[in-house]
DNA sequence: TGAAAAAATTAGACTAAATCTAATATGACA
DNA sequence: TGTCATATTAGATTTAGTCTAATTTTTTCA
């Protein structure tokens, strides 16, 4: 289960899976927005295994060293984490300044089949600069 | 000459040309690099009209506001920012962090023209989270 | 085992970026 | 010129993040 997935994950980076390191993982993984490293460390806190600040910070140093770890790019003061188990890329949307995931695609497909399409899509969006929230209502501009 | 277009430009977007406000502007239309807000601050500083921090900020912002100035989103603690000539996207490279501008195309090429060749290649790169340096030597990856 | 060494955690001091505040200066215009 | 809105200022405050030195936990190995 999740669970020994990511004591397997840390071990296999060379971490020890204390609990502090676990919790900070166990959070990454379930949350799909991009915490930063204080809401990280506030939800550590909440319950159980208690993590000072300096620990917080230091794991995910840590686990972004260990490449378990994203640091994320975003509009705004403070870095922000996510776990990073799929590959994707991070795309700010020029007019609402949201991030948004690309999936990553390791080989560049045909324009002509689905994939293709959808990738071509995507590119679009891209090179516009807005998110697919944001384009439909804009496409003219 | 480059003075009165900057003087123009703010005017046109309902803002004063003070010796402050424009000092900043001018800064950032030279600069390629994207600097911090204390570098714009420290660099307006270096020679005449003074600029306290706080006029520096809100300048900035007010230039942000009036969409003649971008906030750069980057990989570390500071933001950044650039003058907003040209339009243009940036995209963060995931293994050296760096900045690159991509430019902006209103309206999609099909991939036949040399133009269209160029952004899907651009593309490529996007799909694979890497700039231009970086592709090459990891194409394989 | 259990003593010594290594690794992790802690509270709280510190630093640096950015914002806020309240006082003062400047420019627009009747 | 006098009035009012806008801009600027120094310096205090806030906030994210780092550092430090002491303590606790885990590992190692005699």
């Amino acid at each position: 289960m999740q669970a020994e997935a990511i004591k397997q994950s840390l071990e296999d980076s060379g971490l020890r899976c204390t609990p502090q390191r676990y919790a900070v993982m166990a959070f990454l993984m379930e949350s799909n927005r991009h915490p930063t490293a204080a809401e990280i460390f506030e939800a550590v806190n909440r319950m159980d295994p208690r993590s000072s600040r300096a620990t917080t910070y230091n794991n995910l140093r840590d686990l972004v060293q260990a490449g378990l770890v994203r640091e994320v790019a975003v509009e705004g003061r403070s870095a922000r984490f996510d776990a990073k188990g799929m590959r994707h890329h991070h795309f700010i949307c020029d007019r609402c300044g949201n991030v948004e995931d690309i999936e990553w695609y390791k080989v560049p497909r045909p324009a002509s089949t689905s994939l293709g399409k959808r990738i071509l899509r995507e590119c679009e969006l891209i090179f516009r600069g807005l998110c697919t929230k944001c384009a439909p209502r804009h496409a003219s501009r």
